[in-house]
DNA sequence: GTCTATATTAAGATAGAC
DNA sequence: GTCTATCTTAATATAGAC
């Protein structure tokens, strides 16, 4: 099989246990795929695995999440269409932020550079729908920030909590 | 030396490498000791380790956060107190949070009741403060889970970023 | 309370057949 | 493209002396 096909268990892998909680033998178990097999289509290993997630993840904001900011409509529109793509992606809240688990974590300095760049690539965008409302540069990117925050504390708090309500409630209120 | 010599040492390495890379020799190198040593301080290994830094961290809380938000004054001041004590335990934004690292982390399960339940009384006392400005409980308890949220958010910003200043402009906020 | 030395296990990774 | 078998390293953990 293509190795894309292997992508999805990847991201719930690493999702579900984190950069070194996900061993080989766990990818291994969760693909049924042997070792060997997995360093056939990763030669670089968990480090290739996780950047061909980020691979996905990059994709997935370019193809859904960017454009739902880009459609007609107000701004309120826009933001509750990138929610509707976040509830997704999340799965309502159940799933953590990859991104932030990536950061947090011991493989932090070797992935830190693109999650910084994914994440400054959709603060942007959405500093310019902030903007075309007629506030300043910099209101608009403090704005934008703090959607990023939101999203970010509401992941957070919705596994601390085991409760979903406060990312969908965070979500709601994009567009409100 | 006595146990509690090492925790701060071991807040520091959980922060920085997560629970998974917060190896023994890297705890050994930091602390001075030797890994017969850290058994003797902490049988259960790094898992009692973990649980003498949420004891020492769930001290913090009771003696610092919690008491701010009971002072004299109007929310606004509180939260201000709340906020000051904050950047003193995030070193200004510059560290993450130990609680978000085990929610995300491979010994998710191990800690997440815990750390559950500091999450619940930090915004119960939070909600108390809201309360009494003549709010609902329910707006009173969503007011003080967007607190959390906010901290939560900005402190994972500030590490995508590699800056400060969202982590600090949450903080300004609290008491405008 | 700290050490040296060691046991045990599991991790990431590779060789080479099919 | 997948496998079995194996290598190497590093992790957690313990025994027993000082």
């Amino acid at each position: 099989m293509p190795k894309e096909t292997y992508i999805p268990f990847l991201l719930e892998l690493f999702r579900k246990y984190g950069y070194d909680g996900a061993t080989l033998s766990k990818i291994s178990k969760a693909t049924g795929l042997g070792k060997a097999s997995l360093y056939h289509h990763f030669p670089g290993g968990k480090d290739e695995m996780v950047d061909s997630v980020l691979d996905y993840l990059q994709q997935w904001l370019k193809q859904y999440i960017l454009p739902s900011l880009r459609q007609k409509g107000d701004y309120k529109t826009r933001l509750k269409l990138m929610g509707d793509r976040l509830l997704e992606l999340y799965q309502g809240g159940e799933q953590p932020c990859l991104f932030a688990i990536l950061l947090l974590g011991s493989a932090r300095d070797l992935f830190h550079e693109r999650v910084k760049d994914l994440f400054l690539v959709w603060i942007e965008e959405m500093t310019q729908v902030f903007l075309e409302t007629g506030m300043d540069k910099l209101s608009a990117q403090e704005k934008a920030e703090d959607v990023a925050i939101a999203i970010q504390g509401s992941l957070i708090l919705s596994q601390a909590l085991n409760s979903v309500l406060p990312f969908q409630r965070v979500i709601k209120q994009l567009s409100i």
